[in-house]
Parts: structure tokens; C-alpha cells; sequence
DNA sequence: TGTCCATTTGGAAACGGTTCATCACTATAT
DNA sequence: ATATAGTGATGAACCGTTTCCAAATGGACA
């Protein structure tokens, strides 16, 4: 079984290679006669091309690049996975990196994929402030954390935001706060946004003032736990009746702060997070969340790196709609025994 | 900017491309100050060498696969995340496949990374009993749930669920329950034998029979759940005090069940997880668990892998050790008053 | 019948490196 | 002084495709 050139191939079906690689590339001039003898060789050999030497001469290596700060971190782990699902959709392999959320390492990742002549690359940047250098001429699309100055697609967190905010009003909280994520990532802001969007336009009963109460932290469990604490550390009557998390992580650790001081959930406190992590629909109670379109992120991200639809502009990233999924962490605020019968 | 082919490096530098090539692969046999002369060159002209030029010729593509069932799954996605890692190290990237548990999808994805001529494999083979096939020529090497007929490097599952068994036994425990992983696959029965190790040289107190009792589940929370809840619903006197659980996800699914049935953890039962997922520390409360050495392991394989190191014989895999990390799941069983005062 | 154009096919150059047989030049042995 | 071995550099062949140009074939039209 010696090695199987192309070469053979045009030699056992009487062709010059030439007209193999236009059959091996779909290319429309070869008759139809010629195109099945040469593909019945190829079957029969059971050849395969190089895709070395495919690469070197045509410039595409039906390979596409992804770039993330943390796998550990399970909504990147479903973008990943979605994403290469996209790609080998598309006849395309995906090369894995992590950044750990250092731009040094970020910059580094790309120059190697740029080096590998990647035909593209999906990057969800990390966290500092920093300019992504994108090496030109390759096509780069930022997901999740869009960037100003490159074509991104992401969910649209501040729409699904307001979806989550209000609900919690229409089930007849007022005393909603909120988790919000780190200031100054993108996504963290917008939901942030979402959530004062709701807030400002709520109506106040009866001349009660209502106001927004946030606090910055972490995506991550603890950062969400620590935050909760904090929030839920203050009389019964300024107590909130529901918190908005900024992700499902933080409403989990949240969860555990209610626990811990012996608030029930849902009945002393509703929790909404966002993400729609696996985790969130197997812990106890099962968390009322905003899910992400994880699949249509990723899909769209793949489409637009290979042309087979048009790159969303810088700065106007293409946005996906966002689902409630209602639970168990989430239910109408219990009436409060005679308002604030101040001890 | 041209492009910067080898050639406008040996012209630049006044030496032959064969040089040049020499210089870049550390050959030898070039002078010292040649050498030098080139690397400023290269250095100065930004110059990098073609992969796909180079992996023609030399066969080598400094490119390893990698495919797993699923990387929603925390204990994968960390594997993954090492494996990179480890790989970068040595100036290799990954190309990142999921099989999706199915053994059609990995023997594709098997072909796919052939014909990618990858320098070698990673895989953590699906469940459904069968044979994978390796491309011959090409190294692979299983992980976790190593197979007969190839080799394989994974934590040593029995040794570590005999740790966590016997903790729980020098803790006082003696209705030590197990919920064993999915009967068939080779790191749930390791486990099982290592729980089954310990229970059968137990000294019984006082003429009480010690019998092991076990129950086989999935791997994921909810089969937890549903284990815990079978485990725990009998008598008092005859309920587990302890149970050993061969996943971390079954564990929290487990403490999940005691929680409904109203049993206080620690207190009512010690419950100890395998695997050591970062999930694991955030519970509430934190889960007592066998951590497996996941940097080791990825190392180990892609060492392997790239010949720095011996391939463990097929069918003799090399086995890293686990290592107790007592949190707060587990104590000392609580002397029950009167015993068997049968009401 | 001769010309012209369109369609297929053949053949070779090109892609950008690595590798190998050779050669030039020293340093050592005879 | 001459033969010999050893070292470092050279230049061309080569890897397995794609792509471009030219040639062959055949049909339409004047």
C-alpha cells in the first residue's frame, strides 16, 4: 500500500492530474463521463488529498481559529463546542486556544493563528482594556464581548435584560437590585443597562420612591455569593424582593448568601440570572434565567468568518435575542405584613 | 510590504536558502556567527516560515487532535483546557473535535484528524462499547477511559476511590453506600472495585455484617439525584451514613436529594465526590472530593504523544494519583442513641 | 470548405519550504 | 608536501497540489 498521490490517480483513469484537481475541486468544465471514472478511482484508491499541499497552493486552509479567555467557564465551553459543531458543518476544523484573560497571551494566540493561515478567527477577548491587533487580511469576529473596532455578534444582553427585569415587575416586585457584572465589559454594562432601563420606567405605588440598587462583581460564584450578601444584608422593609443577577454563576452564589441567612427561595426572594448555563437547570431550586441562543451566536460567527453571509460592521454588532426561561428561583413577592411597621 | 519568502531571508543575509532552513530547524552544522547573521535577518525582516510549505515536505505539522464526548461537561472542558496548554508548551496547537458520545461522529472525527495528518491524538472515547480505529502510523493515546488496545494515561480511579472510602471508614463510618458510575465504562468500575476493595476488609464492630451497597447511574447530577434519593429512602437504622459517589456531579446531585429528604449535611451524612471539578469548592455546602491531577495527565498524554517520553504500553496504562481534599461534606457519623432501638 | 469560437483536456510552472548529494576549505595524519 | 578526513555551506531536486496557458476537438456559421 504505497502512499496515493493524485498522480496515481490521474494515471489509473488515463487523465492528466490537471483535470483530477479540477474534478477534486467541483470545477464545472470536466464532462460528466470523465468526472465519474476519475471519482470512481479516487474511490477505489481510497485517496486523499494533502491538505498541506492543497493549502500551500490554493490559500485556504478550511481552518478556522478560536480564542477564549477560560474553558473552566461553561458558557464558553458551550460556545466552543457550538462552534466547532458550526464549522465542521461547513467542512471546517477548528484550532483551540486560551487566552487565560491575559492580553499578552491573547496577542500571542493570534500571531500563531495567523501564522497557521487560518481562514479565520472567532475571539471572545479578555477582560483588560486593551486593543485586539487583528492581523490583517484575516478575517476576525469578536462573540459575546464585542469590541469597537471589529465586526462582532452577541446576544443582545440589554434586551434580555429588560425581559428579565421586567418580569420580576409584572409579577409586583419593586424592590428589584442587581448584580451586575465587572464595569467596563461590554456585555456586563449592557445588562447593567437593561436593567435601569426597566427600573426608571417603572411606576412607583403609592409616592414610594423607587430605586435602582446594583452592585459591580466578578461573573463567578463567589464574586455572586459575596454580592448577594450584600445586598441582602439590610432590614427586612429595605430588603429587596428580587435580584437580577448578571449571570447564572452569580445567581447561584446568590442563592447560597440567601441560604445562608435563611431567606427562602422563592417565597422571602426571587432570583433571575442570565446565561442559561447547564448548571442552572440542575441545582435546587432550578434557577429562573434569560438563555442565550448559544447555537445562533455560534452558527452566525462561523457564516460571517467563511462569506457565506455578510460580516456585521464594526461597532454595529449583529445582536441575538434572548429567551426568559422561568423556574423555581422566581415567584410574586409575599405581601409585606402591615408596610413598614418600622419594630 | 511583499511577502517575505525564505529566499529574500538567504539574499538578505548573503548566505543559500538551505542555510536559512538550517538556521530555522536548529540544524547543527551551521557556524555560530552564520547563525546569527540569518536570526537578525529573520528577526528584522518579521520573516515566518510557511506551515503548510513545511509540513509538505517534512511530514511534521505541529498539530495534535483532540476529541471528547462532550465539553459541557466541566471535567472534559478542564482536560481540554490542560491539554492546550501543555501542547502550546512544546510549539504544538490543537485541533479541537467533539464526538458527542457517538461512535460514528468519532470514528469520522478519527478520519478527519488523519487526514489532517496530525502528529498525533487525544481521545477520550465514547461509551457505546466498541473499537476505535486508530489510523495506524499515527500515536494516540486514550484518556480517562483508557481501552485495552491502545495506550492510555488516566488518574488511578481505583486508588483513589479506595482514599476516599477509606476515609470515610477511619472517620467511623460503617454503612458506607456507593453510587457507581455507568456499569461499563472503565473509570466507573475502577472506582466501584476500589470501593468494593475497602468495604471487604473492614473490621465489623461487634458481629454487625458490613455489606457494600452500591447503585450504578450516570455520571451527570441528575442520575445523583435520583441514586441518592433509592440510597436514602430505608429506615434509619439501616440508612447510609456515608456514600461515596464516583463523580462530583452525582455528589451534588446527591447532597440535593438529602437536602429534600430533610438529612443535614454533614451531619446526617458524609458524602464524598470524585473528580475534583471547580464546581465542587462553590456549593453549599463545599464537597469533601478526590481531585485528579488534570495538569499531570494532560502533560503526561501530550508527552507521550510527541515521543518526549515512552507511550504507556497498550493495556498497561500509566495512572497518576488522586489526592483527598476533605471539605465540609464529611465528618464523623453521629452516634446513633440506642442502637436499633427499633421503636 | 474554411473560419471562428467555445469547450475540454493536457502539461508545466508555481507554491515555499526541506533535504540531500556535493563542493570548498581547513586541519590533521602520513 | 601530499593525502585524508571533517566541517560548513551550496544549489538543485523534491513534496503534492492548484492554476494558468496552450492545444485539441467539435460545432456553428458565412
Amino acid at each position: 500500500m504505497a502512499k496515493r498521490g493524485i498522480k496515481d490517480v490521474a494515471e489509473r483513469a488515463g487523465v492528466a492530474v490537471g483535470t483530477v484537481s479540477r474534478v477534486l475541486n467541483e470545477h464545472p468544465s470536466v464532462t460528466p463521463e470523465v468526472r465519474a471514472r476519475v471519482k470512481a478511482v479516487i474511490h477505489e484508491l481510497g485517496y486523499r488529498p494533502d491538505p498541506f499541499a492543497r493549502s500551500m497552493r490554493s490559500k485556504v486552509s478550511r481552518l478556522i481559529g478560536i480564542v477564549i479567555p477560560d474553558l473552566t467557564n461553561p458558557f464558553f465551553a458551550e460556545l466552543v463546542q457550538c462552534a466547532e459543531r458550526a464549522a465542521a458543518d461547513r467542512g471546517h476544523n477548528v484550532i483551540f486556544m486560551t487566552s487565560f484573560d491575559d492580553a499578552a497571551k491573547e496577542a500571542d494566540r493570534l500571531a500563531q493563528l495567523a501564522g497557521r493561515k487560518v481562514d479565520g478567527i472567532i475571539i471572545v477577548p479578555c477582560n483588560s482594556p486593551h486593543a485586539i491587533k487583528a492581523p490583517k487580511g484575516l478575517p476576525l469576529i469578536t462573540v459575546d464581548r464585542v469590541l469597537p473596532h471589529h465586526p462582532g455578534v452577541a446576544a443582545d444582553h440589554r434586551g434580555g435584560a429588560r425581559v428579565a427585569v421586567d418580569y420580576l415587575a409584572k409579577l409586583g416586585h419593586r424592590r428589584i437590585a442587581c448584580i451586575a457584572g465587572p464595569s467596563g465589559s461590554r456585555p456586563a454594562d449592557d445588562r447593567l443597562q437593561g436593567y435601569l432601563d426597566v427600573m426608571r420606567t417603572l411606576p412607583a405605588p403609592k409616592g414610594v420612591k423607587i430605586e435602582p440598587l446594583f452592585v459591580n462583581a466578578a461573573f463567578d460564584y463567589e464574586s455572586g455569593r459575596t454580592a448577594g450578601t450584600f445586598l441582602l444584608a439590610r432590614p427586612r422593609a429595605e430588603r429587596p424582593t428580587a435580584i437580577f443577577a448578571s449571570s447564572d454563576q452569580q445567581a447561584i452564589g446568590c442563592l447560597r448568601a440567601a441560604n445562608d441567612l435563611g431567606i427562602p427561595i422563592p417565597a422571602g426572594l426571587s432570583v433571575v440570572g442570565f446565561d442559561g448555563i447547564p448548571l442552572s437547570n440542575l441545582i435546587t431550586p432550578r434557577l429562573t434565567t434569560i438563555v442565550q441562543p448559544m447555537a445562533q451566536i455560534a452558527n452566525a460567527a462561523v457564516s460571517s468568518l467563511l462569506g457565506l453571509r455578510e460580516l456585521p460592521k464594526a461597532g454595529k454588532p449583529s445582536l441575538f435575542q434572548c429567551e426568559l426561561v422561568v423556574r423555581e428561583s422566581s415567584t410574586e413577592p409575599v405581601l409585606e405584613p402591615a408596610a413598614s411597621a418600622s419594630r
